[in-house]
DNA sequence: TGCATATGATACCATTATGGTATCATTTGT
DNA sequence: ACAAATGATACCATAATGGTATCATATGCA
């Protein structure tokens, strides 16, 4: 059961990379380098997050990528939804259909709670809040 | 991003169905009917239950299924492991590899936390609680 | 101007997990 | 003996995941 999939970890690790760069803009093959993720792979993400308004593309030679939003309005949260869709967890197996059990039904307030509890933990973290722990300067206000 | 999946949910009812019933063996036919489930998926279900040794079954004529555990001890938690595996959510995508990311590591920590929280939100979720919302008076002890 | 170097768009593909079906063997009550 | 039940097992369809491959397009620079 996996919480965050590997596309929204691999949009992260670009994402924080492309932070903490010293260049204007990163290319892919700059993040590959780093990262060790598949290129092709890496460039569907990326191009998902331009897409997004997440990242700003420069084509042609010395192209590549730059941030188009401060870390600190990067949530993980966002990259979720963009790629795992909205988090989740309190379906009903019997979606359109009444449910026809209703001794179960307790059960969706628990996964509610979760949920809640879930995304609570998760609301703050953001690409800055994640750079953060290497002290890098750049984005310090 | 499903928290329990079918089986464990169909898992689940069958548990509270039989546990509520007044008959002493539950059969395939009778569950099928009030749940609504497939039939060889559920057959499937009940005999993974019966080697997990959550069920006790009754082959032949008039044979069927009954539980082997008080319905207060039979755990949601533990039907999550049975048909979904343990419940881990911070399993990093480098999983052999180390990982080459130290600053997503705090990710790690709050997806621990995530984790804690809901076992914690789950713990109590029982068969036995479930079916006491119908107020049965069968399991009062 | 032309070419190498970059991304954009898009279609395809392999593997795995999920949610089942189908079939035959075995047991047991009548 | 036979019907009615489960046991065991193999198979299958669909979707999600984790990618590849390819061609189009834009751009810096010799």
């Amino acid at each position: 059961m996996k919480l965050i999939t590997r596309d929204t970890d691999y949009a992260l690790r670009a994402l924080c990379s492309i932070a903490q760069s010293k260049a204007p803009v990163t290319s892919v093959s700059a993040l590959v380098q780093e990262l060790q993720i598949p290129r092709p792979f890496l460039r569907k993400i990326l191009q998902c997050l331009n897409k997004e308004g997440l990242l700003v593309s420069y084509k042609g030679k010395g192209g590549g990528f730059s941030l188009s939003l401060h870390p600190d309005k990067i949530y993980l949260l966002d990259l979720i939804s963009i790629f795992q869709g909205d988090l989740k967890l309190n379906e009903c197996v019997f979606k359109k259909q009444v449910c026809p059990n209703k001794a179960r039904c307790p059960l969706s307030k628990k996964l509610a709670l979760i949920e809640e509890q879930t995304v609570s933990v998760l609301k703050d973290v953001t690409v800055q809040s994640l750079v953060n722990e290497n002290q890098r300067p750049e984005y310090k206000v």
